[in-house]
RNA sequence: CGCGGGGUGGAGCAGCUCGGUAGCUCGUCGGGCUCAUAACCCGAAGGUCGUAGGUUCAAAUCCUGCCCCCGCAACCA
C-alpha cells in the first residue's frame, strides 16, 4: 500500500443563476468517483464544492423574481445539494461563494496583491444603462452585427456570421435589461497585473495540466497576457473591494477563492487545521476537477493570484470535455437539455454514473450520452452481467444450504482470476481511466458468466450426490460477484450498498482478497432494474416541458409589459415540411345555428372542394363579406368530427381570439391549390 | 491560413505514446441453455481505420496536404 495522503479535491462551483444539467453532472460524478476511490484506499480526503453566487446575472434574476440576491442564491443552492444528493455527489462541505469565510478569504488574497504591487487602475469606457443605471456586461447587451447586418446578436460575437467584435462596434445597440440605447461612460477599474506571471505560468501549466491542455492555454502567451480586469462597479452583487468606495470583486476573482472558503467552513466544523491546506509549503495536495470552458480561470487567473498572494498552488487540474446527447449539443427544443432532477424524477441516478463512467478517460474529450446506447449498456452489463451473476445463482444457496456457502470454491484459480486485475484497476481509478475501470471489471463477469455456464449448477442441482459440488460453483460465482460490486463500489455506491447487505458483509478494497467461504448470506432480492424505454421517452417528454416554462417565466421577466405570446419550441424545417398550406378560396359562408364561435365556410381549393368550420364568427359578423375571399387553408389537417358536422381543414388567421381575429390574405394572382412554401 | 480536439463495421467506443495478422459493447443472423430481471453461453456476417500522398520490408499507428464535425477565443458566467 502507497502511504496514505491528504488530497484536498473540488468540482468547479455551479452558478446560482439555473438548475443543474447533466452537462454538471458528468463532472460531480467523475470526481465523486475519484473521492471514493481515494476514501476506500484509505487516503485522507476532503471533498468541497459550493454555489458561485455573485455577478450580474444574479442580482438581475433576483430583481425580476422581485426578491433579493441572498433569497436566490438560498433557494438555488437548496435545490443544487438536492440535485447533488440525488446522484450521491459525497460532498462532504457544499457552502456557497456568499459568505464570511470568502469575504476575508477574497480581501485577503487582495490586499496581499496590492501590498505587493500586482493591482492597477486605469479608466476604461464601458458601455452603460442609463435607466437602469448600471454598466452592462457583453451578454447584457444586444444589436445589429457590424459585419454582416444580423440582428438581435451578442455583444461579443455574431451567432450568425461568427465574427467577434466589442459591444460597442454594434449597430442599434441596446440593454437586454431595460431596453435603452446604452452610452459611455468612463470609470476606473482595477486591474491584476497578470503579464507579471507570465513566466511562472508558462512552467508551471505544464506540470498542472496534461500537454494538450497546456497546448490550448499556449494562444494566450502566444498572444501576450494583459492584465486582467478585476473590478465591477455598483450596483453589483458581490464583495466590496477593500478601500474602494462602490467597486466590487469581478465574480471571477472570489470564485475559485470559494474552494477555500468551503474548505475553511468545514475544517471550523470539523476541528481541522485550515491553513495547513492553504499555506504556501503545504504538503496536503489540491485538485481540481473542471470542464475545459473554463480552463483559462483555473490555470491562469487562479494560480497566479495565489502565486502573487503567497497561497499553496493547485497540483493537478483535471479537465473533462462537454456532454452531448445524441450526437449533438444538448437542446431545449429536442428535450435533450435534461435537468438533473429530471432525470432524478424518471431514472435511477446509479445508471448514469455508471454510463458516464464507461465513457470517461483522462482525455478532456466531450463525450456523448447516446439515449439508446445508455439503456443498452446498463441494461446488458450491469443487469444481464453482473447482478445475474447472484440473481442466477444465489437462489441454490438459499434453498439448498440455508444461505450458507460452501467452505471452498471449486476452481483453485480463483482468487487469482479477481485479483489479477486489482492493481489495473486501481491504477484506472488513479488515473481516472473509468472507462479502463468497467473494461476490466465486464472482462471479470464475462468470465464468471462462463464460468457458470460451462459447470450448470442447474443440471448439477439434479443429480444425486453432487450438493457439495453445486454450492462449490455458487459459491464462487457469488465471490466473483462479491469482487466485482467492491471494484465498482466508488461508480455504484447504492448498489454496492445493497449487495453488502445481501451478501451480508463489508465489501471493501482491503476484502477483496478474503473470499466469503462458510458464510451465511441473504435472501436475494432484485437489485437493479433494468431501464425502460418508456422511462426514457418520459424523460424527454418532461424535459421539453421544463422548457416551456422556464421560456414563458423568461418571456414574462423580460417583456413585463409586452402582449406577446411565449415563442413555441423550435422546429426543424422538415417539422415545417408536415404542413401543407394551400391557397384556396371562401366560396360559401354560413352561420351554423347553435354554435357560438363557428362559421360554416366551403372553401375551393382548386382541386376540391371542403366543407370547413372556423372559430372566426365573432370578428366576422357578416358573413356573407368572407365570400370570394382568398384565404390559407391547413389542408393536410386531420379531418375533425364536430358537433355540427365534419370540417376537413383549418383557415389561417392571427389573433388571440374572440373578436381580435384577423384572417391571411394572399396577394392577388395566387391560383387556389398553390401550396405554400 | 486564430487556437484546441476529433473523424475506426448499423450505433457507441478502445487501439495510436513504443509501427507488425483491426478489438470491445450493443444491434443483426444462426445455434445452445432454461438457473437468472426476454437474462446467460457458443458461432457467423459486417470495416480498403475521413481523404490524397510520403517514410518503411511493414502504417489505424509516424510525416505532409486537403475535406468534414465539435468546442474555445480573457471588462459573459
Amino acid at each position: 500500500m502507497t502511504p496514505k495522503r491528504s488530497i484536498f479535491v473540488t468540482s468547479a462551483l455551479p452558478y446560482a443563476n439555473g438548475p443543474i444539467h447533466l452537462g454538471h453532472m458528468l463532472e460531480h460524478i467523475q470526481s465523486d468517483i475519484f473521492v471514493r476511490y481515494l476514501r476506500a484506499k484509505g487516503d485522507d480526503v476532503i471533498y468541497v464544492c459550493a454555489d458561485d453566487c455573485h455577478g450580474t446575472p444574479v442580482m438581475l434574476k433576483a430583481a425580476a423574481q422581485n426578491i433579493t440576491p441572498e433569497q436566490l442564491i438560498e433557494q438555488v443552492g437548496i435545490e443544487h445539494k438536492a440535485d447533488f444528493d440525488g446522484f450521491f455527489i459525497s460532498y462532504d462541505n457544499y457552502h456557497k461563494t456568499h459568505c464570511n469565510e470568502n469575504n476575508e478569504l477574497s480581501c485577503d488574497i487582495y490586499k496581499k496583491l496590492y501590498d505587493k504591487g500586482y493591482i492597477v487602475t486605469k479608466t476604461i469606457s464601458q458601455l452603460y444603462d442609463p435607466v437602469k443605471n448600471m454598466f452592462l456586461p457583453d451578454r447584457f447587451v444586444k444589436g445589429t452585427c457590424p459585419k454582416c447586418g444580423a440582428a438581435d446578436q451578442y455583444g461579443d460575437n455574431c451567432e450568425v456570421c461568427s465574427a467577434t467584435y466589442n459591444p460597442t462596434d454594434l449597430k442599434d445597440a441596446y440593454s437586454t435589461v431595460s431596453g435603452a440605447k446604452p452610452i459611455l461612460k468612463d470609470s476606473l477599474h482595477y486591474f491584476f497585473d497578470l503579464p507579471k506571471f507570465n513566466d511562472f505560468l508558462q512552467s508551471y501549466i505544464k506540470d498542472v495540466l496534461p500537454q494538450e491542455m497546456s497546448n490550448k492555454l499556449q494562444e494566450w502567451f502566444d498572444q501576450g497576457l494583459k492584465q486582467w480586469d478585476i473590478s465591477r462597479d455598483a450596483p453589483y452583487f458581490g464583495f466590496k473591494i477593500p478601500n474602494t468606495e462602490d467597486k466590487y470583486f469581478y465574480v471571477w476573482l472570489d470564485a475559485p477563492v470559494g474552494y477555500f472558503a468551503s474548505l475553511k467552513n468545514y475544517c471550523a466544523k470539523h476541528n481541522i487545521d485550515f491553513d495547513s491546506y492553504i499555506k504556501k509549503d503545504s504538503d496536503k495536495l489540491m485538485y481540481h476537477f473542471i470542464g475545459k470552458d473554463i480552463l483559462y480561470f483555473h490555470s491562469l487567473f487562479w494560480p497566479a493570484t495565489l502565486k502573487g498572494a503567497d497561497y499553496r498552488l493547485p497540483n493537478k487540474i483535471f479537465v473533462h470535455g462537454y456532454v452531448t446527447v445524441n450526437g449533438a449539443k444538448m437542446s431545449k427544443s429536442k428535450g435533450t437539455f435534461i435537468q438533473a432532477k429530471t432525470y432524478l424524477k424518471h431514472l435511477k441516478p446509479e445508471c448514469l454514473r455508471y454510463y458516464f463512467a464507461s465513457k470517461l478517460n483522462s482525455q478532456a474529450v466531450d463525450l456523448d450520452l447516446s439515449l439508446d446506447d445508455f439503456m443498452a449498456k446498463v441494461n446488458s452489463d450491469i443487469v444481464g452481467k453482473i447482478v445475474n451473476l447472484a440473481s442466477r445463482t444465489a437462489s441454490f444457496i438459499t434453498k439448498k444450504f440455508d444461505g450458507i456457502l460452501a467452505d471452498k470454491a471449486l476452481d483453485d484459480n480463483m482468487m487469482e482470476d479477481i485479483l489479477s486485475i486489482k492493481q489495473i484497476v486501481l491504477d484506472a481509478y488513479e488515473n481516472r481511466n473509468y472507462q479502463e475501470v468497467i473494461k476490466q471489471v465486464l472482462a471479470l463477469a464475462d468470465k464468471a458468466n462462463r464460468f457458470v455456464d460451462n459447470n450448470a449448477p442447474w443440471v448439477i442441482a439434479k443429480q444425486e450426490g453432487q450438493e457439495q459440488k453445486l454450492q462449490m460453483i455458487c459459491t464462487q460465482a457469488l465471490n466473483y460477484f462479491k469482487a466485482i460490486i467492491t471494484y465498482l463500489s466508488p461508480v455504484l455506491p447504492k448498489l454496492s450498498e445493497d449487495s453488502a447487505e445481501f451478501l451480508n458483509t463489508e465489501l471493501s478494497f482491503d476484502n477483496l482478497d478474503k473470499p466469503l467461504f462458510k458464510h451465511k448470506i441473504n435472501k436475494f432480492k432484485p437489485l437493479f432494474a433494468r431501464i425502460e424505454k418508456e422511462q426514457i421517452e418520459a424523460m424527454i417528454a418532461d424535459s421539453k416541458q421544463d422548457l416551456q416554462q422556464a421560456k414563458a417565466q423568461n418571456t414574462v421577466q423580460e417583456t413585463k409589459t409586452s402582449e406577446y405570446e411565449p415563442l413555441a419550441s423550435e422546429i426543424t424545417i422538415d417539422d415545417f415540411a408536415k404542413l401543407d398550406l394551400r391557397v384556396a378560396t371562401i366560396i360559401e359562408a354560413k352561420q351554423v345555428e347553435g354554435a357560438k364561435k363557428l362559421l360554416q365556410l366551403t372553401l375551393d381549393l382548386g382541386f376540391e372542394q371542403r366543407q370547413v368550420f372556423a372559430g372566426i364568427k365573432e370578428a366576422y359578423k357578416d358573413e356573407q363579406s368572407l365570400v370570394g375571399r382568398q384565404v390559407i387553408c391547413v389542408a393536410n389537417l386531420k379531418p375533425r368530427q364536430m358537433k355540427f358536422g365534419l370540417s376537413s381543414g383549418m383557415v389561417m388567421a392571427a389573433g388571440p381570439g374572440g373578436s381580435e381575429i384577423f384572417l391571411l390574405n394572399v396577394d392577388s394572382g395566387a391560383k387556389n391549390g398553390m401550396r405554400v412554401h
